[in-house]
DNA sequence: GTTCAAGGCCAA
DNA sequence: TTGGCCTTGAAC
C-alpha cells in the first residue's frame, strides 16, 4: 500500500499466490500476513466523511444485531427460546463482518454478504485501485459501504477475505479448496452454538420450567442466537474460518489485547476435549515455578506420577487455552470499532463470558453432572463468585495472567479487576490471598480440587440430593488431602492450610458481588446478563432458591425480574 | 442427486 | 459501479 496517498491496487496477481501448506494463503501473497499494494491502473477516490476508527471498524449492530420482525424470525422460532433443532443454517445466520450485511454463504474465506462477495471478486479480477481520500480509516457498514472503496477493500482483506480463492481462469463452478476449511468452522460454530444452548438450559433451571411455561423470558433465552453467540465470544465472523483474524486488522490496532504466555498443564496431561492441540502451548514457567511441584525438590515428574487418577481427571477438566481465548477474543471484538468503551460495563461482559464457561464446566464435571437441575443451579448459584476469584488467582499462578491489557483502541484494561470483581480496594487482600497460596505451592491440582470443593459445597440450604453432593465433596477431600501429603510432605498441614483459605475466598466474592449488585441497581451495569441474573438470584427471598419454580410466581413479578428492577419481591441488601 | 461456492448477468 | 439473482460444476 502506498502509504502516502492511500492508493491501493493489486501490484501483482492474487492468482500468482500459493497458499501455505495449511492452506490459509500465508505463504507469498498478499492475503498473508503483509497485504502490499502499489499505484496501478485506473484509482478511485474515496467521497465518504471519515471517521477515527481503524479499518476493521464494525460498527454496533454488527456486534448487537438489531434484528426485530421478520429479520428477527429469520434466527429462532418465534417461541423465543432456544430451540435445539440447530442446523447449518443457523450457523450461518449471521452478519458480514465487512458491512455488516445479512450473510448469504461463504465467499473467499469467510461469510459475507452477496454484495461484498461481488465487490471483492470485481476488485479482484479488474485489479481495480483504489484511493481514500480521507485517513483510510473510513467506517464501512451497509449504507456507506459504497463510499469509499478503498476502505471497503481494505477491511475485505482485514477480515480475511482470500485473494487466492478468486480464480486466475474464472473457472465456473465447483469447489476450491477451501471447502474442508468452511465445513470444519460450520462445525465449529455449531458446536459453539450448543455448548452455549446447553449453558442457557442450565442456567434456566434457577427460573424452572417457567421460563416456558410461565413465559419467563430470561435474556438469555429471548435473544437471537446471534446475540448469543455474539455477545459473550468474540465472532467468528472477524476470523477467517481458521480462526486467524486478519493480520492488518490486528496490525491497524494500537496493540490490540494479546494474551499472556499461554497456559498448559501438560504436566498434569490436561487435553481439554476442547483443546484441539494443547501441546502447541509452551508452558510458563516462570508463572509456575512457585507454584509446580516439578519445580520444587519434593515433587519431582516422577511424583507426578503419583498423582491419583481422579485429580488426574480433574485437571483434564481445565481448559485454560479457551478461558484466555475467550477473554482476549472478547476484549477484541468489543473494542473495534470503540473510541471508548466503558471498562466497568466490559468488565461485567468478562465476567459474563466467565460466568458461560463456568457452568459449561460444572456440568460436565462429575459428581455434579449426575445432580438434578435445580441442585445444581443451587450449588452454582452459591459458589459462582468464589469459582470466579479463585479462577483468576489460578490464572495469575499458573499462567502468568497480567494485570492488565491494552485495548484496541489504546484504552488501559484492569484484568485484575475481573478477580476482585470490580472492587479494586479488594486488590491488597487479593495479592495477600495470593501470596499466601504460592507459600503453600498452591498447584493445578491444588486448584482444581478447591474449585470442587467450592462448587460441591453439601451445606448449600436446599439441596435435595444431599448425600451425593456431600459423597463428592468428601471425596475430593480426601483427594486432595492425599495428593498435598503425597507430593508437599514437607509442608506442613497444607491440606488444611488450603481449606482455610476457602473461606477468605467467599468473603473476597462476596464483597465483589455486593458490589456488582449496587453498581447494577445504580443502572451501571449491562442488565440483561447472566451475571446479572445470578446476582439476583442469591437475593431471592428463600435465600438461593430457585426462582419461578412455583405458579404463584406471577407473570408480573417474572416480568419485573427479567427487567432486573429491585422490588419487593427481593429482599433489600445490605450495603457494603 | 444434492450442495454450495465459484463466476456471470443485468437492472438500477 | 453496485448488488441481487442465476448458472455452473466439483465434491459429497
Amino acid at each position: 500500500m502506498d502509504q502516502q496517498t492511500g492508493l491501493m491496487s493489486l501490484n501483482m496477481s492474487p492468482f500468482d499466490l500459493s497458499p501455505g501448506p495449511d492452506g490459509s494463503g500465508s505463504g507469498s501473497g498478499p492475503s498473508s500476513g503483509s497485504q502490499q499494494y502499489v499505484p496501478q491502473g485506473a484509482a478511485y477516490q474515496c467521497t465518504s466523511d471519515s471517521q477515527p476508527f481503524a479499518y476493521a471498524n464494525l460498527d454496533a449492530s454488527y456486534l448487537f444485531p438489531t434484528g426485530t420482525g421478520a429479520e428477527a424470525g429469520a434466527y429462532l422460532p418465534a417461541t423465543g427460546t432456544v430451540c435445539d433443532q440447530t442446523d447449518t443454517k443457523d450457523v450461518i445466520e449471521e452478519l458480514c463482518p465487512v458491512c455488516g450485511d445479512k450473510v448469504s454463504g461463504y465467499h473467499y474465506g469467510l461469510l459475507t454478504c452477496e454484495s461484498c462477495k461481488g465487490f471483492f471478486k470485481r476488485t479482484v479480477q479488474n485489479k481495480k485501485v483504489y484511493t481514500c481520500v480521507a485517513e483510510r480509516a473510513c467506517h464501512i457498514d451497509k449504507t456507506q459501504r459504497k463510499r469509499c472503496p478503498f476502505c471497503r477493500f481494505q477491511k475485505c482483506l482485514d477480515v480475511g477475505m482470500k485473494l487466492e480463492a478468486v480464480r486466475a481462469d474464472r473457472m465456473r463452478g465447483g469447489r476450491n479448496k477451501f471447502g474442508p476449511m468452511y465445513k470444519r468452522d460450520r462445525a465449529r460454530k455449531l458446536q459453539m452454538m450448543r455448548q452455549r444452548q446447553i449453558a442457557v438450559q442450565t442456567l434456566r433451571g434457577s427460573l424452572g420450567d417457567s421460563g416456558l411455561v410461565l413465559g419467563f423470558s430470561s435474556p438469555y433465552a429471548a435473544v437471537p442466537v446471534k446475540q448469543e453467540i455474539q455477545i459473550p465470544q468474540v465472532s467468528s465472523l472477524t476470523s477467517s474460518p481458521e480462526s486467524s483474524p486478519g493480520p492488518a486488522m490486528l496490525a491497524a490496532q494500537p496493540q490490540p489485547p494479546q494474551p499472556p504466555p499461554p497456559p498448559s498443564h501438560d504436566k498434569w496431561e490436561t487435553h481439554s476435549p476442547h483443546s484441539a492441540s494443547p501441546d502447541a502451548f509452551a508452558f510458563d514457567t516462570s508463572a509456575n515455578n512457585a507454584a509446580t511441584p516439578s519445580s520444587t525438590a519434593e515433587a519431582t515428574s516422577t511424583e507426578t506420577l503419583r498423582v491419583s487418577p481422579m485429580i488426574r481427571e480433574f485437571v483434564q477438566t481445565i481448559d485454560d487455552r479457551e478461558w484466555q481465548n475467550s477473554l482476549f477474543g472478547l476484549l477484541q471484538s468489543q473494542t473495534y470499532n470503540q473510541c471508548e468503551v466503558d471498562l466497568f460495563e466490559l468488565m461485567c461482559k468478562v465476567l459474563d463470558q466467565n460466568l458461560f464457561s463456568q457452568v459449561d464446566w460444572a456440568r460436565n464435571t462429575v459428581f455434579f453432572k449426575y445432580l438434578k437441575v435445580d441442585d445444581q443451579m443451587k450449588l452454582l448459584q452459591h459458589s459462582w463468585s468464589d469459582m470466579l476469584v479463585l479462577d483468576h488467582l489460578h490464572q495469575r499462578m499458573h499462567n502468568g495472567l497480567p494485570d492488565e491489557t491494552t485495548l484496541h483502541n489504546g484504552q488501559k484494561f484492569d484484568l485484575l479487576c475481573l478477580g476482585l470483581l470490580g472492587v479494586p480496594a479488594l486488590a491488597e487482600h487479593f495479592n495477600e490471598l495470593q501470596n499466601k497460596l504460592a507459600e503453600l505451592k498452591f498447584d493445578v491440582p491444588d486448584y482444581i480440587c478447591v474449585k470442587f470443593l467450592l462448587l460441591l459445597n453439601p451445606e448449600v440450604r436446599g439441596i435435595v440430593n444431599v448425600k451425593c453432593v456431600r459423597d463428592g465433596y468428601q471425596t475430593v477431600q480426601a483427594a486432595l488431602l492425599d495428593y498435598t501429603l503425597t507430593c508437599y510432605p514437607t509442608i506442613q498441614d497444607k491440606f488444611g492450610k488450603l481449606v482455610m483459605v476457602v473461606p477468605e475466598i467467599h468473603a473476597l466474592a462476596a464483597r465483589g458481588e455486593e458490589h456488582l449488585y449496587q453498581r447494577h441497581c445504580a443502572g451501571q451495569a449491562p442488565t440483561q446478563t447472566l451475571l446479572m441474573e445470578m446476582l439476583h438470584a442469591k437475593r431471592k427471598p428463600s435465600g438461593g432458591e430457585m426462582v419461578n419454580r412455583n405458579a404463584e410466581h406471577n407473570t408480573s413479578t417474572l416480568d419485573r425480574l427479567c427487567g432486573f428492577l429491585p422490588n419487593d419481591t427481593f429482599e433489600p441488601h445490605s450495603p457494603l
